[in-house]
DNA sequence: AAAAGGAACAACCGCACTGTG
DNA sequence: ACACAGTGCGGTTGTTCCTTT
């Protein structure tokens, strides 16, 4: 009945990450991409669970990774999706691709739920100064009821989003999500000096090998795409490392504007095969690629319309029993 | 300067889901 | 239909760092 452990207790070590260990797994999946995780202790010698290897891998060793110093927007975007989504890190990060799921988790945990709970406490008593989000002190009432009206302003973008999924639209991204993605906000050399959370050192791991590489054979399964993202996002992390930040500047807006690509052209998030490189976060970022197609734009429309709650939609009954079926 | 407490973050654990034979 | 392997995801814990006393 019970499943087996992902590997046997002994001899696995836990805890942090080496250089040492972090660059054997990198080299190898230099060679072999990512995936096949089981295989990964036995054929590079770490002693590390395979589970341990993945998440060290997708969570600090991938390359385009922005790690800490959240950005006003970005706060609100996840204290919006996160009203909308609950607590679906992996949904929430796709709309913020540079971010990983724990990371999100992390921020929202540490940070954003206080800031929130002191908000709602300040309900009645006079608001203190605002939170990072910007928003005005408001009272629970208030809270709650802009929430509700968000997350009504949200189903019915989706709605109307899948009901014309088929066709491009013209929303203009004029909020594009990739906006607050700001050269200026890609990875620079983090506030935090831990060797874990510098992702410098992750790129210049990263440059050594891709220098000599050839290009790694697609593995198995749907590591094809990935190993494409692969591919892609070393590239960007070697630019992000060496010159800046605009490549990967341009991967995120032809990844988030995809829904002014036409459909046949870029086949978006769902395999645009053609043998041309996926979008770096394809894996990743695919807002509608499991729920449905949903155009970005509008979702992003609404993350930053600040207006929204205070006009024309009134209080709306809104308890989000089953998030999904937002979809 | 040292200790205590809290905050932040990295990593682990266990369940769920999906694909395959 | 079932069992199993592989992977994804969210909750939780452990450790380190920082601030306050």
């Amino acid at each position: 009945m019970g499943r087996p452990p992902c590997c046997d207790k002994i001899g696995v070590k836990k805890g942090p990450w080496t250089p040492e260990e972090d660059l054997m797994l990198v080299s190898y999946i230099q060679e072999h991409g990512p995936g096949n995780w089981r295989s990964v202790p036995a054929n590079t010698g770490l002693m590390r669970c395979s589970k341990s290897c993945r998440l060290r891998w997708t969570n600090y060793l991938r390359p385009g990774i922005k790690r800490g110093n959240f950005t006003d927007q970005e706060e609100k975007l996840i204290i919006h999706l996160q009203a909308l989504l609950g607590n679906r890190w992996a949904a929430i990060a796709s709309y913020l691709p540079e971010r990983t799921d724990n990371d999100i988790k992390n921020y929202w945990n540490t940070h954003l739920k206080k800031k929130l709970k002191k908000l709602q406490n300040n309900e009645d008593g006079a608001p203190t100064s605002g939170s990072a989000t910007n928003y005005q002190p408001i009272s629970k009432g208030q809270w709650e009821r802009r929430l509700q009206t968000d997350i009504h302003m949200a189903r019915q973008a989706l709605r109307e989003a899948l009901s014309i999924e088929s066709k491009p639209t013209d929303l203009k991204p004029s909020n594009s999500l990739c906006s607050y993605i700001k050269p200026g906000h890609l990875p620079t050399a983090s506030s935090t000096t831990t060797y874990a959370s510098n992702t410098e050192n992750i790129s210049r791991l990263l440059q050594g090998w891709m220098r000599n590489s050839t290009k790694p054979k697609p593995t198995q399964t749907d590591s094809g795409s990935s190993q494409n993202s692969i591919n892609k996002a070393v590239g960007a992390a070697d630019s992000v490392s060496s010159e800046g930040s605009a490549s990967v500047v341009n991967n995120f807006e032809s990844l988030l504007n995809f829904e002014s690509q036409t459909p046949e052209g870029s086949g978006s998030g769902s395999g645009s095969g053609s043998g041309s490189e996926t979008s770096l976060f394809q894996d990743e970022c695919k807002p509608g690629s499991d729920q449905g197609q949903v155009p970005l734009s509008m979702i992003e429309t609404w993350l930053f319309d600040e207006s929204v709650g205070h006009g024309e939609v009134g209080f709306i009954d809104m308890t989000l029993d089953d998030p999904t079926e937002l979809f």
